[in-house]
DNA sequence: TTGTAAGCGTTATCAT
DNA sequence: ATGATAACGCTTACAA
């Protein structure tokens, strides 16, 4: 491997002013300029990123913790955390927690030593445990609020309620919340939302779950959405597409005999046999934002302290007014 | 940040005892070792990964890049890799191509620079620029073969082979394959071996697509299948999943009309109303296997060029005889 | 505009 | 078993 000594001395010149004429290259003469660059593309220079982490302090890696992939929750934000982080010639350094506190914490121990600063994803665990790991290292909630530590927090809850809104405005009385996933801060918010709204508007809703946001979950709990029910609500939409199917089986039509809707909009509902009414959750923006933030928190500019990213709902043919209560409640 | 030096005053010795007591114990004797952890502990010193880096020329990263996330199949081969790499106290550089080869290339040219070697899932751009990479570092493939280059590869094809067996010996003779995603290495080793098959056998083989691995792709292609195809085969799961519910939307029931079966197995079709026959592919092992591979090409161990991990068939109530035909061949 | 030289925090090579 | 000391490759005052 070339060392920046290589290319300074191909150069003619000494490492101050290669390292000048490739980093700052407004701070050297033109002519020099363009020597040295020559020498390290002759000699295919590649700096060397620990050298330069430690003089500078700063690796260039951000770390960020999952709590798995498999939920397809992830999948975008992390592709939106990546793209961020490539436009500022930063890297990601990505750790997976599968849910596990215990594991979460050696992961991010493990990730401060490498990295500038942490993203986190992290639906369980303490709350004292986030705020101390705040004060040892620049750090980014998503999707969970903790005190005013920098938070990106896709805005779920009120487009929920939205949602369940437009059901109780096309008449239903009787829903089904599919909840999930076990043991979520996300989970309890979008519990604790809907419950009081429905309550409020006089209407009862059934809680099933906590489950997977699975297809198969989908199918499995259509059996047991009670016969009263006029309308389901899905916290994710693989559940949702589980949910299409699995109500069709039984004999279910949607939406004439009961109406269907996703909290995410992650599989493009839209598509579907009926296209199903969802939440369009920007969850590669969360990402991106949380890597802005993060940047922004390593250069000292100390902002607002939670970001909410709006989640709208995305009103499509798989809701409708109940069979009979509607047209009195409506006229 | 507590150094190593301020630990190694603090317990009275030497920067190079301290580091000895830490890294090596075996070399330091008992009584200073423990004073050394003691002092270590009570400072909370972490070891600087930059510096380190730069004596021992490691960094304990893995550089990984996959075309996309948004494609299920990669999540758990990235949750695979990231699990073996935690294993070995190394961590995972993630980035993202789009399937864009000129991306690749600089996010390639970039994770180098940070990392011990490299693991790509590149199924689009050239032999030869993966040639003169792994020239430059070590590097892994997945799922691609390019002459000896070390790579890790799902064997589909011959699961593949096994699956349409099956439907041939089940009496299917006119059977869609629904293929994809476009331009992938992948895809076109599925189409050859399917092709092959299938005109050999005397079957007759239609191929739609290639398409995205969706939900929706799957519904919007059930229309096209052909009245006379007695068989689907989808090469994923999720658009498995799609024309299910699409092929009965449009009245025609699975396995009574038509079988159905998928060439992985992502999203557990085990669950569905019927259970999908589907190619169980082991990814997860795969991305694992890869980081494995890579840690030992940095150790100098140089093994067998590409290790093939064997897919298999699940048969499940998909897939059945054709309504007429089969009983003849069979009997 | 360019060069000199002092670190950055480890590990590794010698001595002792 | 331990201690000095020299790298590792880069950035950055400071000097010229």
């Amino acid at each position: 491997m070339a060392t920046l000594m290589d290319v300074a001395r191909a150069a003619g010149v000494s490492k101050a002013t290669a390292s000048r004429a490739l980093q700052r290259p407004e701070l050297v003469a033109e002519a020099t300029r363009e020597r040295v660059r020559d020498a390290a593309e002759r000699l295919g220079f590649r700096p060397n990123a620990a050298a330069r982490a430690l003089t500078t302090g700063r690796t260039g890696l951000i770390g960020l913790i999952v709590p798995t992939l498999s939920n397809p929750f992830f999948a975008p934000l992390v592709m939106g955390a990546q793209r961020a982080a490539e436009e500022t010639h930063s890297h990601l350094l990505l750790a997976v927690s599968e849910y596990d506190p215990a594991r979460e914490a050696a992961l991010a121990d493990r990730l401060s030593e490498q990295a500038d600063g942490l993203i986190m994803v992290t639906p369980v665990g303490s709350d004292t445990a986030l705020r101390e790991r705040f004060r040892a290292r620049p750090l980014v909630l998503v999707d969970r609020q903790v005190g005013r530590l920098p938070a990106v927090v896709a805005d779920t809850a009120s487009g929920l309620a939205e949602l369940l809104g437009h059901l109780l405005e096309l008449g239903h009385r009787e829903i089904a919340y599919v909840s999930g996933p076990a043991g979520s801060w996300a989970d309890r918010q979008r519990c604790a939302v809907l419950t009081e709204q429905a309550a409020a508007a006089g209407a009862r809703l059934r809680v099933r779950g906590p489950l997977p946001p699975t297809f198969d979950a989908g199918i499995a709990v259509a059996g047991s959405i009670p016969a009263q029910a006029t309308a389901v609500l899905a916290y994710n939409s693989y559940l949702a597409l589980g949910l299409l199917h699995g109500l069709g089986v039984a004999g279910r039509r949607v939406p004439e005999d009961v109406s269907l809707a996703a909290a995410d909009d992650l599989s493009t509902l839209s598509a579907t046999t009926p296209p199903v009414t969802a939440l369009d959750v920007p969850l590669e923006e969360a990402g991106a934002l949380a890597v802005t933030r993060l940047l922004d928190l390593l250069a000292g500019r100390r902002r607002t302290v939670a970001t909410h990213l709006p989640a709208r709902p995305v009103l499509r043919a798989s809701t409708a007014p109940p069979r009979g209560g509607a047209a009195g409640i409506r006229a």
